[in-house]
DNA sequence: AGCACGCCGACT
DNA sequence: GTCGGCGTGCTC
């Protein structure tokens, strides 16, 4: 106490409090992992209301943090335990309340029941809200008018002129502005505003959000397109919480639908939000917004710049950003008043967040707009076996779109029996697929080749001694990425140089590379087809977003014969040319005995089936395959995907797999394998029983272990009608863990690794 | 999550 | 003799 600075106790301990008035107590819920807010001194001179954003002492710091309701909302079961009452004479006084829109009683409500879904602190979910976006207010942007009058020894260079020129006009316009639209250097801007050309004027930060006009361009629907369209309007007007799943298959005008929606929302004068699973790669979805609405909506995700996220955050609470479109964690927006959230290719695994709080970005969407009473749209062509059941069950109402419109054929879906046409030893393409390549070549006609994995082969071994190259820190192969002369673990950074000898035996020569990656594929290619022009897509080979663009671009614009590609490629590119896919190993990632295998392998290859022929020309698509006659590879070759999850909905129905049950996994990790154990077994020891209630393991997790910590897995599987949470709560409780062990939980798991 | 306090090795 | 390693514990 000594040690703190007396600054801070000024306020609480003054006179006048000291005198009289009882400090007002409020809670505050910090950005941190705490089990939930800490009390603080409401000085008498700062009202303060739930949601105002604060600054208050921690110990020797100043931290921010949102003025808590002193109650939760949440049933008693799902509430966090209640902490110690600290003694009001101990309590700090808030410091600072921040000019900054507070946080809606909404979204308060909603980081509570993200945090007692997902059993998070609800510190670390506020964490999510605030970040750092909220730091300072945006500053004013510096725009440009021509001076009047003019310098007298103003030198004019042609490049000088152009912008003179532009600024003609009288509107003011930024540097960066500037020198885009004159195709000058912004030095020359610089140059013109330090000679005296030009005044500056503050640009207000409204400028930031031109708003999308609902009536800008109006498309033409007809059929059930148009039918949709207004079911979707009606519900929208009407308000109200309500979900929607709309289904189509690839070209069926889904995006188009949706934007309809979201013109009935800012009919309303509400906001929409747009999620996608990976925003970044989406130029062409942004053009066809604009090409609606006359300009873009505000964009949110991992690599847009701390500035613009700073307007958009503001944005958002201040309703200035009317249609926000990101990643999942745009889901955590402070939006002033928002109205509709539409989550596209909903059955993405991507809305997952795999760390630090584990949530699902589509359920917690479909949380968000039932606490704030809005209805959200779920989109998809090959919907979640999730949805399919909730549709199923009555909660969510199905919109089906049949067919493709503007006359483009579905592709026609061929399997290639890979124990009937072998490749040639030592490669991947059949015969029967080069064949096509061939044809599709000579008809001046695009191809693509997919296959999910990076790098040149998954696995490396010896010849002489079997040593198989494994990573030091994961229970995984390392990939060779031979263009890079490398080992790498696609678990953990982990890379190594290729080596020369066997590191087990010594051998020399005798380091063979096992299956293929697409580098591999590419070589093939190359061999095969020596005058295609070949582009490679992957995540790793693709430098960013503009590098993505132009990669789609060349391809838009037939400078490319053969893509080849990672599921980067998936993702709802309009590629007008491309006739041919050849799915190189369709059964991939059918095997590892994951719930979800079938239905993620067919969602991903019927995603990329889809790229084909979406013109005038009807495509193809060729599915190399071992086993032709596994389910997935049926249904693809009848295109009957309702057939395929209903017998998947069967298969997991009987046991309350989800979504007929719950499903919680208790991933534990120490720095051995036998603290790890330890800690595993402990829990097991006390693990809840009950009908309707199951524990399954502890079993070493499906990657045993993974950048160097021994994981061990329990799963606990209930009921639909018996909550996970307060039994995880419960149990969690019962065991006193040793330190450097820990135990994730991942309610909802979708990936088992 | 930070950050300070606290007890054991290589340096000015 | 100190500087500093990061293990442990606390923050209303």
């Amino acid at each position: 106490m000594a040690s703190t600075p007396p600054t801070l106790f000024q306020s609480a301990q003054s006179p006048a409090s000291a005198a009289g008035n009882a400090r007002q107590r409020v809670s505050v819920l910090l950005p941190m992992p705490f089990p939930g807010p800490f009390d603080y001194a409401a000085p008498a001179d700062m009202p303060l209301q739930p949601g105002d954003i604060v600054t208050v002492p921690l110990g020797h710091r100043r931290q921010t943090g949102v003025v808590w309701d002193a109650a939760s909302s949440l049933p008693p079961e799902f509430a966090p335990p209640p902490s110690r009452t600290v003694d009001a004479a101990k309590l700090r006084p808030v410091a600072e309340r921040l000019d900054l829109p507070p946080l809606t009683a909404e979204l308060r409500r909603f980081v509570d029941w993200v945090a007692a879904y997902t059993l998070s602190a609800p510190g670390m979910v506020l964490a999510m809200t605030l970040r750092l976006h909220m730091r300072g207010v945006p500053t004013p942007t510096t725009g440009w008018l021509v001076a009047s009058p003019l310098p007298d020894a103003l030198r004019l260079t042609p490049a000088r002129q152009k912008v003179l020129t532009l600024l003609a006009d009288g509107t003011a316009r930024t540097t960066t502005d500037l020198a885009t639209a004159a195709g000058v250097g912004p030095g020359v801007v610089k140059g013109l505003a330090d000679a005296g050309a030009l005044t500056a004027v503050a640009l207000g930060p409204e400028r930031a959000f031109a708003a999308p006009d609902p009536h800008h361009n109006l498309p033409v629907l007809e059929g059930a397109q148009a039918d949709a369209t207004e079911a979707l309007r009606q519900t929208v007007d009407a308000g109200g919480f309500s979900v929607t799943l709309l289904e189509g298959v690839t070209g069926s005008g889904k995006t188009e639908i949706y934007l309809e929606a979201i013109a009935a929302c800012l009919e309303q004068g509400k906001q929409a939000l747009v999620l996608l699973p990976e925003i970044a790669l989406s130029a062409q979805w942004m053009e066809r917004f604009t090409r609606r609405f006359g300009t873009q909506p505000a964009i949110w995700h991992s690599e847009v710049g701390q500035r613009a996220r700073r307007l958009t955050w503001h944005g958002t609470a201040d309703g200035s950003a009317t249609v926000v479109v990101g990643a999942r964690s745009a889901l955590f927006l402070p939006f002033k008043d928002l109205g509709l959230i539409i989550v596209d290719e909903e059955h993405e695994a991507l809305f997952k967040q795999e760390e630090g709080v584990i949530y699902s970005a589509r359920d917690m969407a479909v949380v968000r707009a039932r606490l704030a009473g809005f209805p959200i749209v779920l989109v998809s062509a090959t919907p979640s076996l999730e949805s399919l059941a909730n549709v199923e069950a009555g909660r969510y109402r199905h919109l089906i779109l049949p067919s493709r419109h503007g006359g483009a054929a579905l592709p026609e879906t061929r399997i290639l029996d890979m124990r009937d046409h072998p490749p040639p030893r030592g490669l991947f393409l059949s015969p029967a697929l080069t064949e096509e390549l061939t044809a599709t070549f000579e008809r001046k006609e695009q191809a693509m080749l997919f296959l999910n994995r990076r790098g040149y082969a998954p696995l490396t071994l010896c010849r002489s001694c079997g040593h198989r190259m494994e990573c030091p820190h994961c229970t995984a192969w390392l990939v060779e990425h031979r263009s890079r002369k490398i080992l790498s673990c696609h678990f953990c950074d982990h890379t190594e140089p290729m080596p020369e000898t066997c590191p087990s035996c010594g051998a020399e020569q005798s380091l063979t590379p096992i299956g293929p990656g697409i580098e591999r594929i590419t070589e093939e290619a190359r061999h095969l087809f020596p005058d295609a022009r070949i582009l490679v897509m992957a995540s790793d080979t693709l430098g960013g977003p503009a590098a993505t663009a132009e990669a789609v671009g060349k391809i838009s614009r037939r400078e490319v014969d053969l893509v080849i590609g990672t599921q980067i490629v998936a993702k709802g590119w309009h590629f007008p040319h491309l006739t041919l896919v050849g799915i190189v190993d369709a059964d991939l990632g059918l095997g590892g005995g994951d719930l979800r295998a079938g239905e993620r392998t067919i969602q991903l290859l019927h995603q990329v089936a889809g790229r084909a022929g979406r013109a005038s020309t009807p495509g193809r698509v060729l599915l190399q395959s071992y086993t032709p006659e596994h389910p997935v590879m049926q249904a693809l070759l009848s295109g009957d995907f309702d057939a395929f999850m209903t017998q998947e909905a069967e298969q997991r129905r009987p046991g309350f797999w989800p979504p007929y049950g719950r499903l919680a996994a208790l991933i534990v990790s120490a720095d051995t394998a036998a603290a790890a154990d330890d800690a595993a077994a402990a829990l097991g020891r006390v693990a809840p029983y009950g009908d309707g209630i199951q524990v399954l393991g502890p079993a070493p997790a499906p990657m045993a272990i993974l950048r160097g910590r021994h994981r061990r897995r329990l799963l606990l599987r209930t009921r639909k009608t018996i909550a996970v949470q307060p039994i995880l709560r419960r149990w969690l409780g019962l065991i006193k863990l040793e330190r450097h062990v820990r135990v994730d939980v991942d309610i909802d798991p979708v990936s088992f690794l």
